[in-house]
DNA sequence: TCAAAGTTCATGCGTTTGCATAGAAACCTA
DNA sequence: TAGGTTTCTATGCAAACGCATGAACTTTGA
């Protein structure tokens, strides 16, 4: 017997889109980027929030955008030095990221009020209780099944 | 004393950030789209879904792409003999989008395989109730809130 | 009724993106 | 350890994008 989940997970992956979509051209319209773009303000968080630094093919599985495209964002950031690029001493391919002070101090920035926006936003739809489960269920959909090899650290 | 709910209300956007990465890039990847983009593909299931004739400045509030990458989208498919153009009689400003037949069919064939992709990914993660919830709450997200009064200054 | 303001879509132009691929380092097998 | 394969990042180049603006049309208000 088919479980005939299909046309349900269609519909909520329609719907999730239609949010994503939503908010994030709410949160674009926002006078919160000083002089960088949101893909750009989303590396300087994703490394903000790692305390090691991170490769560049790490950070490429967390951003959606091919890996030439950001390898030329790191070169933007890098020349506004915003980042700092440097050599894995473990792996002479790999690159690690590092954020400059400049950087951090900008992503504070940006960050602290973009934060705001998104609670604005997003708990002006849900009740606490809704928050919970979208994290839950969207935590499950985003953490990469299969291509199990080595689990080393976050 | 505020509810708080700040910080659950931006774990719950960013998981829903990294579930949309995750499966977006998991798509791209799939040998699915023949010869267009996701972004055009998506323009042309917009168009499949409503029965009538869709008005740009619609379909751009539906779609992430600034009005001016979307203009020109539709231009590339319109030279592909997959959409067409027709004047709004009742807005000489406005321009309706209809499929033609071969686009219609191109969204057919695509959009086969694309729901089955998109079940086959969300159903592996999600049970049935988690699938209903997630399209409640999204859809509560996604619904643009009522427009109120801006309240800028003087 | 008509000029000013607003709306809708298209176009010019510089920037950014993706695809294909190159270059360098690590890995693997004999 | 040599030779082939794989992994990781960067670069050439054409396509696509966003911002600013223009052109055509509608709406508004005196």
């Amino acid at each position: 017997m088919k479980t005939g989940g299909t046309r349900l997970a269609n519909e909520a992956w329609e719907a999730l889109l239609s949010a994503h979509a939503r908010l994030v051209k709410q949160f674009a319209a926002e006078d919160t980027w000083h002089d960088l773009s949101m893909r750009e303000y989303d590396v300087l968080y994703t490394l903000a929030k790692n305390a090691q630094p991170v490769r560049i093919g790490e950070l490429h599985r967390r951003v959606l955008l091919s890996q030439p495209a950001l390898s030329r964002l790191v070169d933007r950031l890098v020349e506004r030095g915003l980042l700092r690029r440097l050599g894995d001493p473990a792996d002479g391919r790999g690159v690690h990221l590092v954020l400059t002070e400049s950087g951090r101090e900008k992503q504070r920035q940006i960050g602290r009020q973009h934060a705001r926006s998104v609670a604005r936003a997003i708990t002006a739809e849900l009740d606490p209780a809704e928050l919970h489960q979208l994290a839950i269920i969207c935590g499950k959909l985003a953490r990469r099944p299969a291509q199990d090899k080595e689990v080393s650290g976050p």
